[in-house]
DNA sequence: CCCTGATTCGC
DNA sequence: GCGAATCAGG
């Protein structure tokens, strides 16, 4: 892979929406999380606005309250980080729809779109789009302890609307 | 151990 | 210019 003007374009844009060198790599494609921290050095990008030692660890679960949620069914699910919007989205299984309660301000994080191959034990292994195509891809955020999903998806994926209310 | 960016240096 | 190896750190 070499560094077109187009794969540069994005690496500036994400860079500069505050995603890490290893998020932008498995975003590209085809380079390692060296090559893209060496780019961005070599761009000199380096500084980054606000985002300097921040480290994302482990983002405490969205669960907001379903105060006064309307029983409005969805199909699927837009996350959008930065200012640009990375957006990805998520078809939830049909099951699961009509277990989904959407509430008001439901934080998703943003997919890592992970290759089959690049999946570790803990990354959540939540599927994206069809598995017969390229862009199949998994989620790949922090998976939780006890399941192969992350806080995100092992919720939407499993918990019917009954139990969210009781669990508040 | 998981991850982050920074730096070096052979290619 | 590129990026693997390495370093320093959360």
């Amino acid at each position: 892979m070499n560094w077109t003007d187009e794969r540069v374009e994005l690496l500036k844009k994400l860079w500069s929406e505050g995603l890490s060198a290893s998020q932008i790599a498995t975003q590209l494609g085809g380079v390692s999380r060296n090559a893209v921290i060496g780019k961005v050095h070599r761009l000199k990008l380096s500084a980054r606005g606000r985002t300097s030692s921040a480290q994302p660890r482990a983002k405490k679960t969205p669960v907001s309250n379903g105060t006064k949620t309307t029983t409005r069914p969805t199909r699927t699910i837009t996350a959008t980080i930065g200012a640009t919007a990375l957006a990805a989205q998520f078809d939830v299984e049909p099951v699961a729809r009509q277990m989904l309660r959407p509430t008001a301000n439901v934080v998703i994080p943003i997919s890592r779109k992970l290759a089959l191959i690049e999946l570790t034990e803990r990354t959540c292994k939540w599927p994206n789009g069809d598995p017969l195509s390229e862009e199949f891809n998994f989620c790949g955020n922090e998976a939780g302890e006890s399941g192969p999903y992350c806080g995100y998806h092992s919720k939407v994926a499993y918990q019917p609307v009954s139990e969210r209310k009781r669990a508040r």
